[in-house]
DNA sequence: TGACAATAACTGCCTAGGCAGCTAATTTGC
DNA sequence: GCAAATTAGCTGCCTAGGCAGTTATTGTCA
């Protein structure tokens, strides 16, 4: 279904739009908490990541972030230096380096939730419970249209 | 209402890594759909505000499209290279430099159009009309939150 | 009016992240 | 079983965009 056309196209209904700043405006809101506490938001991320066992390696987690693994080597060096993460190589594929959450690590993850949490829920603090969910189910309904191959 | 909870948050319902997902995989597509038209899709769209009277002063456009202004400058330093927009100083206010479309850049503009409302549509097209217009009123109920004051 | 704040546009400078290329290790196909 | 393709991680290089500072102009208010 076609729900939009080139005759009467305007910038400020374009999905597009409305994404990006719906993004920025809660990025600007995170990163702003983060700044007074020697982590980035995106250097966070990754530790939450880690913990949720949703990748523990480099490649893993830039397909996660969709961020090249150039910049996410970085942000591991970075992360590795302050002795929040571990850098193992893997024994059965010797490619791989294996991440691991130090002491440390887990303790910035978890002092920081809470204010995370805090900003997620003042953004949509004005929705009903079926009006988030009905959000939720929308945004992955829309990536999963755009992760499909064409 | 509080939809997130610290001792049960995982990053993946997160709306800040589904909006930032959703937004990159979309722009992913436009900007591989741009990539043969001598124009960047950054610039694009700085044209299309243009013609939707959404700004014509540099200040307008980046509060419009969340830049700051230096970068801003430097995307329109080549727009009027390409003589797609043309600067003149305002005479009502000397700090001014009021931006138009030039006959090409009209040209430019139309024609990338029905590429990027295809794109759009491509996105959204297993939405029915209800879904997506529920997903655009929640879209912009969650950005009036985010730009309130606090 | 005259100082001072605010605003528009612009300029360097810096950083984050994308891209291409590299090496090492592993998998695949003949 | 070996050459070719693939994958993991990493490194330079480059660009886009954010930030701070500058200049010119306008608004404010004592």
């Amino acid at each position: 279904m076609k729900h939009y056309a080139a005759a009467s196209f305007k910038a400020r209904q374009s999905i597009g739009y409305l994404l990006k700043r719906a993004h920025g405006l809660l990025m600007e809101r995170a990163e702003a908490a983060f700044e007074n506490h020697d982590i980035t938001f995106t250097q966070w991320v990754i530790l939450l990541r880690l913990r949720d066992g949703l990748g523990n390696t480099a490649a893993e987690l830039c397909r996660g972030v969709g961020h090249d693994s150039g910049a996410l080597t970085r942000v591991l060096d970075q992360l590795e230096k302050r002795r929040l993460i571990e850098r193992s190589r893997s024994k059965q594929d010797r490619r791989v380096v294996e991440l691991s959450l130090t002491r440390q690590g887990h303790a910035m993850l978890e002092s920081l939730i809470p204010l995370t949490v805090d900003k997620l829920n003042e953004a949509v603090g004005d929705f009903s419970a079926a009006e988030f969910r009905e959000f939720l189910r929308l945004l992955e309904k829309l990536i999963a249209t755009l992760e499909a191959p064409k």
